[in-house]
DNA sequence: TGTTAGCACTCGATGCGATAGAGTGCTAAC
DNA sequence: GTTAGCACTCTATCGCATCGAGTGCTAACA
């Protein structure tokens, strides 16, 4: 059967009437809303060819229909118009990324919070992969004789930090002085560019220096190669709750549940994406995790250096306002790469060593 | 009326029974359970006494009896069999504590996560006055010409960073001399002992050394002004939909929404207590937040060096499992006290100047 | 050939009455 | 003081009738 211009706009009609209502859509309600002059029952008949293409369900005989999961990415594929309208609220966002406040937990956090905000659905955040940025500065911050904190900070001024502990005493001026040959050999590089047998070269160097780099060099190299938090945030997971369609409240405790599962939010997540897209939307029974069979998830993905390290991704029903979304992730996501684009261009006027 | 023995035994198994149940309990069920040889004709009279003395009610005529407010009260302060069972599942906490991993927010979060966890119902931490902490040390970390990063490690091993801008380009070794001026002056104290006056006159003292440290100081005072961030953190807020009395999903939903109003959560764990006491129990209608009331709240408070800095609370259905709910904030407090008391101790041994 | 009015049919939602059962309060007997 | 017995109350549940939205089909119409 073939999907001519009329059965489109009748389709298209029944899904932005279940986005807004959450109810079957009847022949009435298109005969009435569509400005084609045509009669319910014109409409049923090709109602009922759109479902003998799979492309709306009826949940049961006398009902009337609903798009299935066909339908919306026939939708969100080509029907869709994509409203580039600009966004307000994200001053708020700005604020943040523009440096004020760099700590990488709570910067992800925030950004989730914003974007469940903006959006009324849930956001997922993936942490960026550390291991991918840029070193821009190490700092030893002596604590005590046999404990110090390593501060690492990456381009996009993100700060991260783990406490290091020694079998020697330490002296507040070795702190300095290891702290000078750390930046020397790994400022500027990612850690990921590092090769062991750099690394192996860096160890015996810095040990001729002090004996007390021993154990340094060891914490360091472990905090680099296990710290790499690889995580998710969960924001606004109850705004779900606010769904009709998840008014069940089983239903609504088995999402919950599942939004709490890092693992199962790692997988999904995952921006394993191909080269060229950037925005990866799964709808409905697309989805492999069995408690977001009826939910429809957009995940964007950032890039860094020409890779991506992260992704943030938003949860809702499957009759989401996908183009608002996608509008909002896509300015976020934006955003975010900037600040790690306009951090490298300062990188130029570097502290005079 | 007197509360005589036999009052106490019947009211004290109504309650047990409706912590188990949350079923409002019958005459018959303490007749069989009670090992008094009674009827249930003998207990209903009991019942009925217990109730015209305000320690349960009926939700309607001919139903079984739940505990008041007034009842829960009693059974609170009076009838509850303190267990101080050790606690499993704290290693984890531990850990934590032992300094591995320092950065505040993400260690309160883990707390909040693991008392959640632990205790099945909704965590809410508060986060430790900084200010009246006392500062180990201070690292200012050069970022580029114009930034800096102000690192600060209060006791405990707790870290919290700020970036600094100044309007002066920086060299790497005017951020060492800073920091070695700031640790000279800062070290050992805590941020509330330091008068207006006598922080003035460092502010003196520091531009005679370099014109440099005009915009540093002005930073970092507001940093020690402002950056004290009151926060709260909401842990485990959907475990309450685990239970019954919230399977309504208005009631759930409402619960949610104030879960996340910070201002609320604030007031809830408001930490304004006698000096000898450091457990509060509000139960139901004791509440001041309108959307607790069918809630029980127990709020933990910690200190350091005499003063109260923070709180944990649990936040459950009134039929919440007290006794445990105590035993686990107890526990969790003590050790989080300790970490700061452990770091007292190590205090000794500082790194040599 | 496409469109439409008409109509029988389906099925969920709603409302109502009857019923069962849990639990009470009261009374009278022990 | 305790208890058996009993009438009473109230909720929860089930069946049943009804309502209405919506469909599919057929026949008539342009």
């Amino acid at each position: 059967m073939e999907l001519n211009d009329r059965k489109i706009q009748i389709l298209q009609a029944i899904i932005m009437n279940y986005l807004e209502t959450a109810e079957p859509v009847g022949s009435r309600t298109i005969s009435r809303r569509l400005p084609l002059g045509l009669s319910s029952a014109t409409i049923r008949n090709e109602m009922s060819d759109l479902e003998e293409m799979g492309l709306i369900v009826q949940p049961h005989t006398s009902a009337g229909r609903i798009p299935s999961t066909k339908g919306y990415r026939l939708y969100v594929d080509h029907l869709m118009g994509l409203s580039g309208k600009p966004m307000e609220r994200f001053d708020q966002l700005r604020g943040l990324l523009q440096n004020k406040y760099v700590q990488l937990d709570s910067l992800m956090k925030e950004m989730g919070d914003i974007l469940a905000e903006l959006t009324k659905y849930t956001a997922i955040v993936d942490m960026p992969q550390f291991r991918k940025t840029r070193i821009k500065r190490l700092q030893l911050v002596p604590l005590d004789q046999y404990s110090m904190i390593l501060v690492v900070v990456t381009d996009g001024n993100i700060v991260r930090n783990n406490v290091i502990r020694t079998r020697h005493p330490l002296q507040v001026e070795d702190t300095y002085r290891m702290t000078d040959i750390l930046n020397e050999h790994l400022a500027g590089r990612t850690f990921d560019a590092i090769t062991p047998e750099e690394a192996a070269a860096m160890k015996r160097e810095m040990q001729a220096d002090s004996t007390m780099m021993e154990g340094v060099w060891d914490a360091i190299s472990n905090m680099l190669r296990y710290a790499d938090n690889i995580d998710v945030f969960t924001s606004g997971a109850t705004n779900i709750l606010n769904f009709p369609e998840f008014s069940d409240i089983a239903r609504a405790r088995a999402l919950m549940e599942v939004f709490h599962e890092k693992d199962k939010m790692l997988s999904l997540v995952d921006y394993d994406l191909k080269e060229d897209e950037s925005m990866k939307i799964t709808i409905g029974s697309e989805n492999t995790i069995e408690q977001l069979k009826d939910c429809s998830v957009v995940t964007a993905t950032y890039k860094y250096g020409g890779q991506n390290i992260g992704s943030i991704s938003v949860v809702g029903p499957m009759r989401m306002d996908y183009d608002r979304v996608i509008g909002t992730l896509d300015y976020l996501v934006k955003d975010f790469q900037n600040m790690f684009a306009d951090n490298e261009e300062k990188e130029q006027k570097k502290p005079t060593e």
